[in-house]
DNA sequence: CTTAAGCGGAAGGACTCTCTCCGGATGGAC
DNA sequence: GTCCATCCGGAGAGAGTCCTTCCGCTTAAG
């Protein structure tokens, strides 16, 4: 860690890509297919999967990768400095929706698919990792955009006014948890829960909004309890009595 | 799960407490502090607690625990037997009240409120160690209980009818998980979303009803997102570059 | 042709957690 | 008071996990 001209060197390659010094052509190849394989395997099953794996499906050796990136944070910062980019701009084009309440929706909708489709942005989000820095500055862009956008359906009306920019948040959460809770049973059965938490959102309804898709059913809901020893090795096994 | 008859003996001791043999004074008395020491430290940090650690808290050693439990799974088997027969118990009270909507409430708030209190009890109800048989059981009681709970709100008119036995499960499901997160900061502000949500399952309202405290603050917040790093053992320390 | 850059992947730690083992201590029956 | 079955503590074996390094061989490119 100490001796910094190689990290800095590394760095500089990673973003410009060219000028210090042009990465020889097998190894620029190989960087892309890290970066490839690290969106997909990270998109997932997360930040916890190991650098092993994602060297595995590049189709190059662990120690290829640490070539490239000094750590697996550096990794992570590489990849999901751009994918920030395109939740701050979704985000951005959500809020700015010229019907206040359509907006808010959109936001939260697309907060959530993003998350659940790139389980790596949920942890770099939910701050697995350890505080990366390239988020913080995110979240510093995107807080006032939402918060904006409360701001903005509630001086409609259409917002409940006892609402504040962290419970909006806290939504966004709870929509996250829930989708990851149900992913494998039905991906899409988050949304019903969207549809209920907008109910409970506005100012006020008349009658019930439809949820859209059908519900888990029970066999389903068990499965998605029980999902938690998909681990195929060796387990306790039989002879463990003493 | 082959070897039976170790298990069953230590079983029959564990519930029974002398017929067959009765314990030494003093195994007797560790037995007793082992249980309660688990108690905490499951409530306090969930199922992943090592026993090393409640060994310690109770303040034997590990080989005691071993034992008395032949292995983890049966202390928690031990422990949380009597405890899901407080959550059915509990259920049953709430969905018996004679306002359906008052029972439905009621039945959310205390799964939700357990399960913050004792996190090892979520961890039992999400499957986090395994499928125990003893709690396959109980919620093969407790969701009949709801599911008529359920019905009788929705016959009432006071619960939205496209509303399933599966969607009160998920909504318990993102309290419970929006609860967990935000613990640290604020462990009573899942309330208002509790709230938020029972005015989204409800018929139909003219104003939304209060939400009950105060929403988080940012950098409480923050604070949320930012936990998981308290590891207060040797970090990267300073020269983590960056 | 030469050589520095790059490559693969085995191996080196550094953890974690479950569970076993065994010399020594002790409750309690007689 | 004696004696031994029972129990105790806690070190450490064993089996994982994952991140990271190292080194002999390969290869792009001038």
């Amino acid at each position: 860690m100490t001796t910094t001209e190689q990290q800095t060197g590394a760095a500089a390659d990673e973003q410009a890509a060219a000028p210090a010094r042009p990465l020889r052509a097998d190894a620029e190849r190989n960087r892309v297919r890290i970066l490839a394989a690290a969106r997909e395997v990270f998109a997932r099953r997360g930040l916890e999967a190991g650098l092993d794996e994602i060297a595995r499906h590049a189709g190059v050796g662990t120690g290829t990768v640490y070539r490239r990136f000094p750590d697996k944070t550096a990794l992570v910062e590489a990849l999901f400095d751009e994918r920030l980019d395109q939740v701050v701009a979704c985000v951005k084009d959500a809020v700015a929706d010229p019907d206040p309440w359509a907006g808010l929706c959109a936001a939260l909708e697309s907060l959530v698919a993003m998350q659940i489709e790139d389980h790596g942005l949920k942890d770099v989000i939910f701050g697995e990792i350890g505080d990366l820095e390239s988020f913080r500055s995110r979240r510093a862009e995107i807080l006032p955009l939402v918060e904006q956008g409360v701001r903005r359906a509630i001086d409609a009306g259409v917002l409940r006014p006892d609402v504040e920019l962290t419970d909006f948040a806290a939504v966004q959460v709870m929509l996250v948890q829930v989708a990851a809770f149900a992913e494998a049973a039905d991906p899409q059965v988050w949304r019903r829960y969207l549809h209920l938490l907008l109910d409970g959102l506005c100012t006020r309804r008349e009658a019930p909004t439809p949820l859209g898709g059908p519900a888990l059913d029970l066999d389903a809901f068990e499965a998605a309890c029980g999902r938690h020893l998909p681990a195929p090795t060796t387990q306790p096994s039989a002879p463990t009595g003493r």
